[in-house]
DNA sequence: CATTAAGTTCAATTAAAAATGAACTGAGGG
DNA sequence: CCCTCAGTTCATTTTTAATTGAACTTAATG
């Protein structure tokens, strides 16, 4: 799944071992059972804090931290569309804002033509807010 | 976007060069605009034509194949659903229901231990019914 | 404080994915 | 029928992304 939507391999291997284990584990038994770099673990896990797929867990008396899954798709999906997708809508968006139709060739097209460009330039600009008032509503049609 | 869900750049340039351009063009006309291997158009072409990302137009008089954008952010998120996502849903939730609580080693957990991975397991199968609901939902949401 | 264990960073390497291009297929047109 | 044009296929090359590993921080411990 994590490939499918544009992420490393070694993402759905980490969750899937700790979705796997009841216990939580530390940063070194993912490595040892992985057989993965401290490197990758380490981005790993980071990339999984910030998309709040994991959450750390300290145990009394013990240096180490400890990871458990988020097991709530709704938190999966939430963080996925946070940080993944929608940091790259508003880019989309900023971009189509900014495009005016003298960035198009105009003075070569047809009245028709150009009633199409202008067209497709609105629409493109309404795809983004809708995308806005969607992607939140999906969240919470999965809690 | 395309590249943020996983798919090639190459997509996203003869998607962008359709929709920014009022005719129909043909195969050839993205080669040479976008001054891009026939090998990639082909390929590109093929998997935005499977996805519904555009659309064929025959003009009358002439040999070549020729393509305009499919503009409706509907259709597109229910293409990319429907030809990238659920496929892998599918895999992974025939996956799910194969694996057994005996595929962990629930002899040396607790019983919590194993209260836990059973509650995971079962938690597994529910995820792929959701989707199965949610994803249709999506795509009217946008329509 | 020195030491050691825990984790991070990042340049170099490796692996995976995408693009190329040449050889191929197949449909019209003459 | 043969030739040309339109497009496809796929082995190779190129590009991109991910992984490694060694050097580096940071913080707890004796």
């Amino acid at each position: 799944m994590t490939q499918a939507l544009g992420m490393p391999r070694s993402l759905g291997e980490i969750y899937g071992l700790l979705y796997a284990t009841p216990q939580p584990l530390a940063f070194q038994d993912i490595v040892a059972r992985l057989e993965m770099s401290k490197g990758s673990v380490s981005q790993g896990l980071r990339f999984l804090r910030t998309v709040g797929a994991i959450k750390p867990v300290v145990l009394a008396g013990d240096r180490r931290e400890f990871f458990e899954p988020v097991v709530e798709l709704r938190q999966l999906v939430a963080g996925f569309l946070r940080e993944r997708l929608n940091p790259q809508i508003e880019i989309w968006g900023a971009r189509a804002k900014a495009l005016k139709p003298a960035d198009f060739a105009l003075e070569t097209l047809s009245d028709k033509g150009r009633g199409t460009l202008a067209n497709r330039l609105e629409k493109l600009k309404t795809w983004q807010k809708r995308a806005g008032t969607v992607l939140p509503m999906v969240s919470k049609l999965l809690g």
